[in-house]
DNA sequence: AATCGATTCAAACGCCTGTTTGAATCCCCC
DNA sequence: GGGGGATTCAAACAGGCGTTTGAATCGATT
């Protein structure tokens, strides 16, 4: 009569109802939110009972969490990181962590619900973030810091190497946050010009490999270059 | 009997009901969303009665607009945009810009609500969005686009300005978006001493400067610059 | 003091929420 | 082929939600 707390691997056919469940939940909670989304909605979606929920994760907030952890393992599956050959260019690297970065964020084409479910955690964090931060996010950030680290030389202390590294993932994670915002912003069609991932991509990291020295300014200046502060 | 679409300048006496029922709406929407912010709720907080809401504002929903509204012009007035005399350098301008930027959304030690509240309908642009952006950042991008122009002397084509213009607002976005992460990936203490405010200001602005090529670059490497693209 | 619109109030109204219940049904195993 | 745990189901539950109501109260005007 109670249910089952966590039968291990359950089949991955899509017909087992717990599996459809998480399913559906996911999809509701990105774009409703937790509050908004409602349980019998969920079950409508994933063809069960309203019972069902309870059933199987005792709660909405269970099911919440399980539905987040669930969303994050399916999307590193769908994309995952680069791998580099011993002897790649820290440049090309960092092109490579950019770009894989945008494109699970942006999508191909348009935001998976898995990553609007993510970013919802990102940005208002429950429980189910710490879990998210350690098994996911602080991983890949060690990698960026190697690149950034091996890209100037060793010459930049470790808190600075993380500022330049949230410079990079922050250039990167506006887009996909504010996305509506840069729409309204920018003029008609710039969007799918130059702003695809591919050409965030490019510009984000010539940016960072000009800002640290790696390759030429963005821009040519007639004046010369001063070396001290601006204050 | 029907209530007053818009009694005009009220009296700015905070004992005005509407006044107090538009603030503590605008605390609740901003700390729980909007729809886990209850009418009763934000009634109690105000001190008036549950049917005020109506009596008022017509609806739940058009009570949070107004919020919305108030709290951005309310924001506005507490940190005023920094105005430059006619000689000012650029750099200086740029710098005084984010580090405007980054105290609006930061706050001084910690976040104020109407930040929090104009975040939201950022990151979930409701009908309340468009007004906000027409009003009050595209105003400001302008802002940030003749300052960074100037920086690059006019050789950046203007689509490409726009994108630095995004990387700049990006990296101080990031900080109030993801603060909650970013605690979480550095080191506990670092925070206070390479993260705050001021320190982000001046890292942002001379990460953006040693792109432009206006100051000298953040590592000083030892091989040669490579002027061509990264793939 | 009487009047009348504007405002406040306690109470109630439907409706929808997450959750529970207990019986019906399924499906595997002996 | 029947026993029995696992699962499904329709129905109901209690509680909270946004909103409405109609009377009470206020406050300025005549």
């Amino acid at each position: 009569m109670p249910p089952p707390s966590r039968p291990g691997p359950v089949t991955d056919d899509a017909r087992d109802p717990r599996e459809r469940i998480l399913l559906a939940a996911g999809r509701e909670f990105a774009e409703r939110g937790y509050e908004a989304a409602t349980v019998r909605d969920i079950c409508a979606a994933a063809g069960a009972n309203v019972a069902a929920v309870n059933y199987y994760f005792g709660d909405k907030h269970r099911l919440y969490i399980e539905s987040v952890k669930h969303a994050h393992e399916e999307r590193v599956r769908q994309v995952p990181w680069p791998e580099w050959s011993p002897g790649t260019p820290a440049p090309v690297r960092l092109r490579d962590f950019v770009g894989s970065l945008l494109e699970r964020m942006l999508g191909n084409d348009q935001a998976p619900w898995q990553v609007k479910l993510m970013m919802r955690e990102v940005l208002q964090p429950t429980e189910a973030c710490r879990e998210l931060v350690e098994d996911y996010i602080r991983p890949h950030f060690g990698i960026l810091l190697g690149i950034l680290d091996e890209l100037a030389g060793g010459t930049l202390p470790p808190f600075e190497l993380r500022r330049v590294a949230l410079s990079v993932i922050g250039q990167c994670f506006h887009y996909r946050a504010a996305g509506g915002v840069v729409a309204m912003l920018v003029p008609p069609g710039e969007i799918d010009a130059y702003h695809t991932p591919r050409a965030i991509a490019d510009h984000v990291t010539r940016l960072t490999l000009a800002a640290l020295g790696v390759v030429e300014p963005l821009a040519r200046l007639p004046g010369p270059i001063v070396p001290g502060n601006v204050s």
